[in-house]
Formats: C-alpha cells, structure tokens, sequence
DNA sequence: TACGGTGATGTAACCGCTTACGGTGAAACG
DNA sequence: CGTTTCACCGTAAGCGGTTACATCACCGTA
C-alpha cells in the first residue's frame, strides 16, 4: 500500500501538496498536479480513509439501522431489495457507502438495537456517520423518534420523525387509499370495508384516512363496523375477512391497507366460498410480488420502490452538507388495477 | 465526544494505561482499570475507530459486494432479507459491521463494480476492510474469481471460487435436486423433464446433476430433449414448459431449477389445458414466499435461508483470523412437499 | 546490602492524512 | 528600483488512538 508520503518523494513535493491535489485542486500547479496524479496512479495509490476521517472528522459512511423487530420475527419488508438498490446507488453517486451496524452486543460491548438506540448513535460517533437512514421494521416508531432528537442526521422511511436534524420520506398513502378506494366506489360497491395496519402506524392511520375521505367522495357513510384492524401479516388479513363475512351486512368490496392481507382475504373468502371478484372485490396496497401471482391477481396500490432509497439518499445528504432540517418527502403512488376488483 | 486523553486526565493516568485498559485488560491494575471504567462510562466515552484502524491497520468492518446486474435488471435474489439478517446478526455477534460498497463511479472516482472487481478490492485497501462478502447477483463468477484472486479474504455465496484467502458457501444443490426429482420418480413418474438455470451457473449446473442423478437411482433413462434451459426468471419458465408440451413424448413431471421458473411452468400448463398436479406434478427450487401462495401451492426445494448469512460470516471470521483458506461449507436443503406434485 | 525479577505505568513514536500558517520567487505596480 | 501582490509550495501541528520501550517501586533472595 503506497502512502501520500511516497508519492510526494517520488514527486519530488511534500506531502501536503500531494493531499492538496486530490483535495483542492485549484490550489496546486498544472503540472505538479499532472505528475502526482500520474504516479499515483502507477502505484494504484489509494487514500487511506481511515487517516482522512481522523483527520477530517467525517467519514464517506451512512449508517443503515434496520432491526428485524423481535416482536414480530416473520416481518417481512415489501420491498427492501428495491429501497436497498436505490438507496445504495444514490449513495454511491455522492461517493458514500452504506453502513450496516452492528445489532447486538457482545462481549466487548460492540453494538446496538432499536431496544437501545443509543447504541446506534454511539456507533455513529465511533465511526464518524455522516448521517442514519432509519428502515421501518414494523412498530418501531418510539425508537425513531430517539434517533430524531439526537441531532444526528437522520431520515426516517415511512415513519414521521421530527427533530433538529430529522426529516422523512414516505409514499402518498392516504392518496392511494383514496385512490383504491375510490376505484371501489366507481365500480358501483356501495358497501366498502377496509381491513387496516396495527393503529400504532403511521402509514396504516393515513391509509384509513384516505379510505375516509374517498367514502365522502362518493357519498358513502362511514361504517365502523367496516374497519377491522389487522397487523398487516396474512394472516390478520383472514381473520379480518372472516369478521367482516359475518356481519349482517357484509361489505362487497374489500381496501386491505397490504398486499399480505389481501391476500389473506382472498382465502378467507374463497373459503367461504365466494368468487372474487364477482362476490366480493379486493384491493390491497403495496404491490409486492405476490400481488401480481395470487388467482385472481390483486389490484393494489403501487409505491414508487426504488423511488424511495433515492429519496432517502438526497435527503441525508442534504441534511448532511446543509445543517437545517429537510422538508419531508412524499412519493406519489399509483393504481395497479388487476382482476381482483373485477372493473 | 470525550478522548481517551481526557479519561486519563481525570483518572490521573496516561493514555497509554486508558487504552490498555480496553485491549489488553489483565495488564493493568484491578483499581486503576475499575477507576477507568467508570469514568469512560460516566463520561459516555465511545472510542473513535478512525483513529483506532489508522493505528492497528485494521477496521472491524467488512465489505458487502452486492451488485445488481445491469445485464439483468429484474432480477431479485430469492432471500436476501433472510441471508442479510443472518449475516448482519452473526457478524453484530463478533462485533463487525456490513459495508455496502458505492457500486458506482462519481467525478471523485469513488466506486466499483462488477464490472471493474479492481475498484472493490481498492475500497477494501482503502476502507481496512477484514474481508469482503460476495453476493451473486446472476452470473458474475468471473468477477468472483478475479476477487478470489486478489488476495483479500473473501466469501462467496453461491459461487464456487478459489484463491488464497477465498472460499464459498453453497447449498446442496445436487442433493435438493436429487430430493426434487426422486420424489417424482418415487410418485410413479418416468416421463420427468428438468428445466434448468443458465449453464454458466454453478448452482444451476448442480442442480442438473442432481436430477441426472436420481434419474439413475431409479432406473429411468436420461433424455436429452428432457433438458430444457431457461434463466431463473419466470418468462424463461413459461416458455422452457411449452416447449417441453410441444414433445411428441411430452413429460409428465417437471423439475424445476427455481420457483420462479416452477411458476411460469404451471402458468404455460394451465394454458395449456392441463391440470397441476394432475395431468403434470411440479416441483421448483428455492422455496420463496411466493411458492406456498400460488394455485396450487409448490412442491420445492427449502434452503437455509438464514443459515447462508451465518455461515457466511463464521466463513469469513474464520479467515480474517486464521490466515488459510477455509473450506467450502454445504448447506442441506431439505423438500417442502405441498400441492403441485400430487404427492 | 546488593541484585535480579516482576508488575504497573509513563514516555514517545507512529499510523497517514489535512490544513493553518508562513516563506519563496516572480510578476505587477508606483 | 523598492514594494506589494499573488500563485505555489513546504513546515509542522494536529486528529485519537496503539504499543515498543523505558522507568520505577517493590519484593524475595543470596
């Protein structure tokens, strides 16, 4: 590993006009530059980024928290591969890599869980984070919102986060609830459930919201015995379903706040021997990949995926070169209509 | 943020004692440590880790090489939450972190690629790293090998690789396929057909070994027009299925490399007019959540999802410290009989 | 009493880079 | 011709740890 120091004999210069040449050029003689950059090249000099953090006090790292909640072990994140790839390569534009931190403590005390956020912002200290993205790992919004106040950078993925340094980046949800809804309502169902997320939620509460709003869109009543709380799992959905079956006016159109409790309708009312759509109409919400393969395939609400890792990346790196706060970002969604609605 | 210097100063020791204090305990003073200790604590010193890998030359972060593959732009790993759960949790318990590497060039020539294994192998100069994890992200083994190569310790999953410091974790692909297929046989099949992943693929190619295998252990005849390519993707699935209709002789199992592939097969059959599983049994590989939720749900292969992330990481602890070449791990697979075999 | 051994600690060099500061020589100016 | 300006570059002081080596007090032993 050749340092700067060797380049700068080579060269024929100090040190820090080698350290000047990759970091203000400008500053530095046309030629003097040319022959430092030449050689470094020959030698395959590579910057140590250790020493420049040191120095600096500021690395070219984002931390990435993201516990798999150990209340709900099966989650599942819709889309993480998508959020991740965007994510990463909006990062990777700037030049900032991603840093998956450490979730459990050891022996030598290394470590951090959402259980202890602290340890999250320790680690950020330690190793000089310009900022945190924070992923939704089911219910942990209490956490996030520590994140929030600690003044460290930090943008949250669909959890609403307030703080010095704190901004994040969700999907329209009470516009596509709005959205599917309405295409319910449009079809002529005049009887619109909705099976909804833990009330805990953000996204879940705007979703319900939005189901509200189409209902007076469309000069529907709002029926409270039409709103079933699931915990956007399966197998919520079914129960959810099942309740909804046995009421005495049960709905013909189902909005399912995920594709997963779509689904679990769906069996719920094959069960019951319905045909959807004909008996009963379904639209479900994020788009996962399943949406598309279930017979009949789901109708849903589709969220802008990659959309999001890119979004989250602009904002940390603006909180990151500007020192205010970000406005909150809100990617639009769209109506992904399939046979489950029977339009 | 407190410095080792000001912990000395208020315990009255020197720096020297206050690091010692956290690396080689044991070398000093039952008091003087336990005087140390609190006052860290109080002060809620973090060590920086900067200054730390500058000094010991190496970090305690390792690499994650994870590149979408432009060639192939929808592909999506079968279970990458579940792999990097596992591999973040057992690294976390040795207190390493994961490091997603920029992928991409910016102005400042941060960045690597697959398509430039150098840029990655610098990053890990650069960056101390102890290691680099390589996930497949289609059919880059020639990439992998040139990591392999590079000297710097590395795991690879799903690729078989060698070099110095370079081994790989797999699953027993042969064996699944073997499972898959001699389940088949053992329903009374004899006309069972295999669509396979792409040749250039090592789990592909187990997998094919796998079904030539049991075709053997049950005395069928090996037949070539049997052997159908496809790419993992689901279209390829589809398309490899009507081709196998369109035998004069045609097959009245089907093994399929991947779930993906099982699902486009069972949608060209039911096409086709036939019934699934009982005009064609189906088995697939991998057994992703979509396998249980379609119609009817799939026969197929389960891998250790987790298990590929722990052992990853044990792979590449083992030769951070150690100094050889570990030796491959293979993981069980193990058969999930459900409905679209007839079993 | 002198001496070697031992445990605990301090001293200082070093890791590789950044950057404030000051110096140099040439060009520009009065 | 003296002085100012300016572009360019070197010097050196950090950044916050780690660790080889030196130091020192203290003990047991000859």
């Amino acid at each position: 590993m050749p340092t700067g120091r060797e380049i700068a004999q080579l060269c024929g210069v100090s040190v820090a006009t080698v350290s000047r040449v990759f970091n203000q050029p400008g500053t530095v003689n046309e030629d003097t530059r040319e022959r430092v950059l030449r050689v470094a090249k020959e030698l395959g000099y590579q910057p140590n980024e250790s020493a420049r953090a040191l120095s600096t006090k500021q690395s070219t790292m984002i931390g990435l928290v993201w516990d798999t909640d150990h209340r709900r072990p099966g989650w599942r994140h819709p889309y993480l591969q998508d959020l991740l790839i965007g994510l990463k390569s909006a990062l990777s534009a700037h030049g900032y890599h991603l840093l998956m931190l450490a979730t459990s403590g050891d022996a030598r005390e290394v470590g951090a869980s959402l259980a202890d956020p602290v340890g999250y912002v320790n680690m950020t200290r330690r190793h000089h984070l310009g900022g945190l993205v924070l992923i939704d790992s089911g219910s942990d919004a209490e956490a996030f919102a520590a994140f929030a106040q600690s003044g460290v950078p930090c943008v949250a993925l669909d959890v609403a986060v307030d703080g010095p340094r704190a901004t994040y980046v969700t999907s329209d949800n009470a516009g596509g609830a709005r959205m599917a809804t309405g295409h319910l309502a449009g079809l002529g169902h005049t009887r619109i459930a909705t099976i909804t997320g833990p009330p805990g939620n953000q996204p879940s509460r705007d979703r319900v919201a939005g189901y509200r709003t189409a209902l007076q869109d469309a000069g529907l009543p709002a029926r409270d015995e039409y709103v079933v709380a699931g915990d956007f799992y399966r197998t919520s959905g079914t129960v959810a379903m099942q309740r909804l079956l046995a009421l005495d006016d049960p709905p013909t159109a189902v909005f399912a706040a995920s594709d997963e409790m779509a689904v679990g309708a769906l069996l719920a009312a094959r069960a019951a021997g319905l045909r959807v759509p004909h008996d009963l109409a379904i639209v479900g919400f994020d788009d996962i990949e399943v949406a598309a393969l279930v017979e009949p395939a789901l109708t849903t609400v589709a969220q802008d995926k990659p959309g999001f890792g890119v979004a989250a990346a602009k904002a940390i790196l603006a909180m990151i070169t500007g020192s205010g706060r970000e406005d909150p970002v809100v990617l639009p969604t769209r109506l992904v209509v399939r046979e489950s609605c029977g339009s």
